[in-house]
DNA sequence: GTCTATGCAAAGGCTTTGCAACCTA
DNA sequence: TAGGTTGCAAAGCCTTTGCATAGAC
């Protein structure tokens, strides 16, 4: 089964309802291999035949990011963007900043959980999880 | 000589003036061992006996951030935060999600600098710099 | 006296809230 | 039909800009 589809019958099945918006929304979000800002979704949406409102936008993207669909990352520019959360897990990322495009980073949280573990004990700290983001230029801005 | 002394000595050398607001905010930084936010620190001076207005401590800081007196830290909530800047490199934070705290992590870079070469080889992409921060529970909270 | 730095007012950009109308189940 | 969703308008917050004035050197 897609993605998408998977997404939308755990919708379905908690009660929520399957509108267009929704639907172009999370196929949207789907399509992106980026991190997207709820008004360049919104601006994507609009280009294309079905189109949901600005404040519908904010509001889906928050609740995707409630119950999980997506996650929320948080770039240096303070812009609430979110990504179709991967199947375990989350990503890192590297953002060029050049041309302020974002690419998912290979890298499995290995090495940072044993970072954690010492960070956490060293500092008397529990520690829940992480951000990290690398920044420098990609391939064509280089 | 004091950290802030050195400070407004070389803004001094590169012709800048050291006003009561300048200072007073430089001050407040030091004595701050917490990223703060513009809104923060304008709270905190309207306290004392120095004042300034918000727009001066947005461009202030602003300033000292280009010159790279202060260094400006991103957390999940999107509002732009200042340090001072370590003698040298830059630090990571514990943040708690409870009380909201935030914590200075004592690591080096190196571990990540590893990281970084290999993210870079694999990626294609030339790493200039990271953004790490830990979430979690400070030891009050935890 | 010169020119940077400041304060105040106003605007800008992203995001949230309120509420009636709509539409899915 | 009932209640989750949507759209529109308006407000909220953080931040920036413009411009005349004040103040450091």
């Amino acid at each position: 089964m897609k993605r998408t589809d998977s997404i939308l019958q755990s919708l379905r099945q908690d009660g929520h309802r399957i509108t267009k918006a929704r639907k172009a929304l999370i196929e949207a979000l789907q399509r992106t291999h980026q991190p997207v800002a709820a008004l360049e979704l919104h601006a994507r949406l609009s280009k294309s035949k079905v189109t949901a409102d600005k404040v519908t936008v904010y509001r889906e993207l928050k609740f995707l990011a409630d119950i999980g669909v997506v996650h929320p990352v948080h770039l240096k520019d303070n812009i609430q963007r979110y990504e179709l959360a991967p199947e375990s897990g989350h990503k890192h990322h590297l953002v060029c900043t050049e041309c302020k495009t974002v690419k998912d980073v290979e890298m499995a949280c290995a090495d940072l959980h044993n970072l954690e573990r010492n960070i956490g004990k060293k500092s008397n700290f529990t520690v829940r999880g992480h951000s990290l983001e690398f920044y420098g230029l990609c391939s064509r801005c280089a």
